[in-house]
DNA sequence: CTGCTCATTGAGAGCGCTCTCAGTAATCTC
DNA sequence: GAGATTACTGAGAGCGCTCTCAATGAGCAG
């Protein structure tokens, strides 16, 4: 069943079939009207195929995730929340979503590699590459549009990119330890690839700087966004005493939350905890965790939003989106009382 | 850049250049290099919708999620390892993955409309569909080929799909508590529009019954495959005193340790607790959670690696898959020590 | 009635590829 | 050395659509 099927169907031509689908509108009402009977009544839908090989759009974007590692199965929903935003976003605006996930490997060179030959996307989002990336400067001979999420380190200006003020809100966070009377605080940077990790510890120093409060490197561990590694880091940190500890995530305070328990170090008395990005555990840990949230599913929606306007050329490069953050209270940097561990939010 | 300008600039013709391309065998071997050369040297991808028109077949499969209620955000890992799986397989075998995620909504069903009309997907793997999705028929008069993961309700003779033997292992389960010397064992349903929600409790009861057990019907709840609903059914459970129970997810676990914590019942002292899947999670709760792990990636993995075949017409439908699933002890049952709370398993 | 405008429609080229079929030159057979 | 076989290559049709351009006919002005 084609075009020229539902032509002969209705009495018209294939040109005409063609600007009933594609609602042009110089089509006279009677016909239009008949040949959608036509169109419904057997159920046709256009070949994608054909339509692409001559419109040069496939209606396709890409969603990217350079390397699983960090944000995909560490024990969170960020990556879910983000693809939830995505996905609704393509659904709205009736583009499809090829998704590409790498891998630690040297697959992920290749992976990158197919990704970035693939012509059939129209254009693609890129989810927290890293820096030294080895498909970085391939990305930039790129056809098509594309839309990084999270800031890149390099070639900020140039590229388009949505984020949060990652600065700020970890300024907010520390700040709020330094509110709690916290006085020796302590961070755990994220990957120092990617730059919401260093500018979280640049929030973070320009806090206590504020504040007029020492910056102790011995209070500073460099980590990556997990919980394995929150936890070592954790470790490594509590024989310089801390009274107070920003995570640069919340998968690293997890990792915090166990070491405490491990060693008998009481959250919030003996230290007060604060994460970042508010993941659905954040607030089923005991004590539930307090921490910065970000708007996971609204970076999704606006990334996806923002490439399709590049796509179509209602916008173009670079366009810099930055969203909000908020500071979500829960037990872990006392400033909430005890309660009933990780009831209090969502249960009964 | 297309297959002509290859041709030109290799000095063949068009026909030769495909050839290469395609790996056809009857090319020189000289000609072949020399073409290829010419190809990595314009850095030549060719032009997918022009050979999806004439090869019918777009080399990409559809994921479908037709509500993502159940299984997508609720406190778990289950679809993203479900997802890994795919990815995996599809990496593998050099096809591209089209994601649809539903809603709970109106648009759910406009949106399997959509997913099932589109003709770009060469097949399309579906997540755990209730028997009564309104898409349900629909799909039955699909052109291409479809995978089921998790056994379908209804046509299952007729549908491919690949699950695991959950009547066996929730006896395997169920029998785990009775040789703890449990007696009084509750059971928490999933979903029972799903059929391994209907297959647990089968399991369930089987194992009772081949022990001599009574199945009394104040032991069984009826749920679905969330944290929240589990709270609320275990809850409902506890007045008749259980000293053992069974949930039908690991999620639903989750829901029952948090019940039994709000009301000062000990797990697995006074209630031996197994759940179903090993989620990551299940690892971190305290007490950590013993559960009849089912392998999700591998699930993704066969899902994918069905279909394809069934693409290729190395296969025909319908094919069965059944893989193994394993009791994971760990401390919530009582048949371990109770340890060091969620450190025990993944952490230093 | 003639010539014009305007609304609507159809014919046909062409998107970039695959694949069949025929052609050519080299090699083999006897 | 003639005919048959083999190895390779090119020409060209056609996949199903979009889009330009020309054609048609109705309506209208004069």
């Amino acid at each position: 069943m084609n075009l020229e099927d539902i032509a002969k169907k209705a009495g018209v031509s294939r040109a005409t079939v063609s600007r009933v689908i594609n609602d042009a509108p110089e089509v006279n009402a009677k016909t239009r009207e008949h040949v959608w009977t036509v169109i419904h009544a057997e159920n046709f839908q256009p070949n994608p195929a054909a339509r692409a090989l001559v419109r040069r759009r496939t209606e396709i974007i890409g969603l990217v995730v350079p390397t699983t590692e960090n944000i995909f199965f560490t024990d969170n929903n960020y990556f879910m929340q983000v693809l939830a935003g995505v996905s609704r976003v393509t659904r709205e605006r009736d583009y499809a979503m090829l998704l590409w996930l790498g891998e630690q490997t040297d697959n992920d060179h290749r992976m990158m590699q197919k990704v970035a030959n693939n012509r059939a996307m129209d254009g693609m989002i890129i989810v927290s590459m890293t820096h030294d990336h080895p498909m970085f400067k391939r990305l930039l001979s790129l056809d098509g549009p594309f839309v990084m999420i999270d800031r890149p380190l390099e070639y900020a200006e140039t590229l388009s990119y949505v984020t949060v003020d990652n600065i700020g809100a970890a300024e907010r966070a520390t700040e709020h330890l330094i509110s709690l009377g916290r006085r020796r605080i302590a961070h755990i940077t994220g990957d120092m690839g990617i730059s919401d990790a260093r500018d979280r510890l640049q929030g973070y120093k320009n806090a206590l700087h504020r504040a007029g409060l020492p910056i102790d490197p011995d209070l500073i561990v460099e980590c990556h966004f997990n919980r394995q590694m929150g936890y070592e880091a954790a470790m490594r940190l509590f024989p310089f005493k801390p009274d107070g500890l920003f995570a640069a995530g919340d998968t690293i305070a997890l990792g915090v939350l166990q070491a405490a328990r491990a060693v008998g170090i009481r959250v919030p008395d003996d230290l007060s905890v604060i994460g970042f990005d508010d993941v659905d555990v954040a607030s089923q840990t005991m004590p539930t965790l307090t921490t910065m949230r970000q708007p996971l599913q609204s970076k999704g929606a606006a990334a996806t939003s923002l490439l399709i306007d590049l796509i179509e050329k209602r916008l173009e490069n670079p366009q810099h989106v930055v969203l909000d953050t908020e500071l979500i209270v829960r037990q872990s940097c006392g400033a909430n009382p005890p309660g009933l561990g990780y009831l209090n939010e969502k249960s009964a």
